[in-house]
DNA sequence: ATGTGGGCGACTGTATGCTAAAAACCGGTC
DNA sequence: GACCGGTTTTTAGCATACAGTCGCCCACAT
């Protein structure tokens, strides 16, 4: 199996990984891996393009291009573009093709309230039936974090954050909600990203408090925690922006 | 075969784009009608079809059978397919393609839950910010939901039901939560609607106390009204459903 | 110079062809 | 009689081909 990329003989039906992106402004990425399904891959891939700014907002994304860039055929391109969209990474407008979101403050503003709501209710239904085994884990998820934070390494922090988070939403046992939160925390990630660096230790300080509120079953105070919790990232957003608008 | 209607687009719908309103008024037509995607169609007749049972849970959904069915080629198909998944609507299979998802006792509690939770703080926020035009709007809507009750119009009612709550979330100005809470009100419906009629006169009457609470700006009692209101709904699709366990 | 209209290029939307893989079928074997 | 291996059928995944639209540019008229 995995007769992935180039040795595979039929040359005769279709060939497809002729697509030699032609050197240009942008780097060629190698093709992609093989086995699952490819839109996937692609979906991943111009994500993290997006999150990372190699696609600017209102940067229109021609489907030829990616395509060749990519190695693939529009198709997968496509697909990947319209669930893009649908998580309002891009804006599809019809017969003009995909352009990468622009994000504006209000927008901003309103994901992250959404997310302090969302978090809040997370953390108190975490709270409610937390087992001592997940309150473990949390600790180690904790400590990997203060580690990143002496380490000074931000990107270490904001998975480790992520993780954080992602591992109390997971203890909710709300799935639905879950996703939910999936969905606006990543674009919280990229809204918030550029304009401000984590808050670091005082965030970090903040989680181990809520850890040990969640380990005492105490679902009010969990969500009072993580409501301020996320308040203060809002906060901080308004802060930094402000900041950074004055430059 | 099977072409049924107009199996070449461009013969009816189109017409050219002589879409400029001749001689007269120029209706102040602001994002300029586009050409409504094919896919767009494709998605709403399916999500329609599986809203309204025609399609069952678990059934498997053949790309060749639909693009026949709907006169139409595989690829929109394949397009409405994957939003429908991203929506919940279906799951998709690698290799395997698309089944009607089933929902679970468990799913249906879990979104109940979370469009509790996001209604609520719509509504307080639609109180916070509510002026004297968007109140008697609401009264406008809630008296088109008594009256589609005293006819006894099921549809009606739960189209009611939907536009109220579609204008309380709109009145929070909050379009990422908007955003959110149509996601999860869809669903909501399809799983809610089999097994349990709207609650009526009851819920109407919590309706009628909510629009008075928001008229006057009281935004935690609107909230609090509110929770009560979706509450009570998941009660009543809890008990509807050990009702209709038993028979 | 400025406004208008037609032509041209580019890109999306849609359709179709081809391949590979999973599932159903079937016959053979223990 | 049940299990196993190969074969056929079905269907999704990917690529490619085609057609309609949009926007731009430039020539031309005012």
């Amino acid at each position: 199996m995995t007769d992935q990329e180039g040795s595979s003989p039929p040359a005769a039906g279709g060939g497809r990984r002729s697509a030699i992106p032609r050197g240009g402004a942008r780097a060629a990425r190698q093709p992609l891996e093989r086995p699952a399904p490819l839109r996937q891959a692609v979906y991943d891939v111009i994500a993290e393009m997006i999150i990372s700014r190699e696609l600017r907002p209102g940067e229109h994304l021609v489907e030829n291009e990616l395509a060749a860039q990519l190695g693939v055929s529009r198709q997968p391109v496509r697909e990947a573009l319209q669930r893009l969209q649908s998580e309002g990474w891009v804006d599809l407008r019809p017969a003009l093709g995909a352009f990468v979101h622009v994000p504006t403050e209000e927008e901003a503003d309103q994901l992250l309230a959404t997310r302090s709501l969302l978090e809040t209710e997370s953390a108190r239904l975490a709270a409610k039936q937390a087992t001592p085994e997940q309150v473990s884990r949390l600790w180690e998820l904790q400590s990997a974090g203060e580690k990143a934070l002496s380490d000074d390494d931000q990107d270490g922090l904001v998975a480790a954050n992520a993780a954080l988070h992602a591992y109390v939403v997971s203890m909710s046992g709300n799935k639905v909600l879950a996703e939910l939160i999936a969905l606006v925390d990543r674009r919280v990630r990229w809204y918030y990203a550029p304009i401000a660096k984590s808050r670091g230790r005082e965030a970090w300080d903040e989680h181990a408090a809520l850890i040990e509120v969640i380990a005492s079953r105490n679902g009010r105070r969990a969500a009072d925690l993580m409501r301020r919790h996320t308040e203060r990232t809002r906060d901080s957003y308004h802060k930094r922006r402000m900041e950074a608008s004055g430059s």
